[in-house]
DNA sequence: TTTATATATGAGCAGATGTTCATATATAAA
DNA sequence: TTTATATATGAACATCTGCTCATATATAAA
């Protein structure tokens, strides 16, 4: 819900708001973490999946997966010593979509 | 266009989408220029005005207008000294204000 | 030309970011 | 327990970012 209270100027942004925002931006703005968003909106991976399938060092897979699991836009699910990863927030994934297709047709 | 080419992974990402991709939200992912292109949304703001609005140094304001101008997410007319800066990608301000609104509601 | 106002720009700096290497942890099988 | 596989984690490092200060540039008025 909206607080109530006034803000400096009318059309500036609330502090939490703000910062919610541009975290979420953040996390979209490097390549690697695109990659592995765009991998996870169709299906589940196993880390060593992404690892392979985007080629990147199984390392930097799983601290991004990390960071991303922080944002609470992936989770997973383990099967013995595998961890599945998949994604987790429907809003980010659709903005992320609709700007690759947008990208696409520039 | 799309590229008729055969990528690495068919479900990965060609390489300029996923630059102008992640550039785009790097672009969105600081809270200074969000509030810039939140300000820019409704109307047209003088260099200065957005700074007094802000409450952020000029130099801060016209570097950070420069780097959306150079991603063409605004645009500008002079009239005298002042230059009257607005927005100018319907398509990044709409994502942004969907995201805005979504993360008020959290 | 001089002065004033508005904006742009470059250098410097502190802090953030992304990758890599080496290693730790966790689970399962032998 | 030992071994193998999958993943996580911490430290180190180079690079990038965003802000600030000082100053340059541009336009207009006097």
């Amino acid at each position: 819900m909206n607080k109530n209270i006034q803000e400096k100027s009318v059309d500036d942004l609330d502090e939490e708001v703000l910062f919610l925002v541009s975290q979420t931006f953040k996390a979209l703005g490097d390549p690697s973490r695109i990659r592995i968003l765009n991998l996870l909106s169709k299906q589940e991976y196993a880390v060593h999946e992404i690892s392979e399938n985007l080629d990147l060092k199984q390392s930097t897979v799983s601290h991004q997966l990390r960071f991303l699991k922080n944002m609470r836009l992936v989770k997973f699910r383990r099967e013995g010593t595998t961890l599945f990863y998949s994604q987790d927030d429907e809003h980010v994934m659709y903005v992320l979509q609709q700007t690759i297709e947008h990208a696409k047709h520039m």
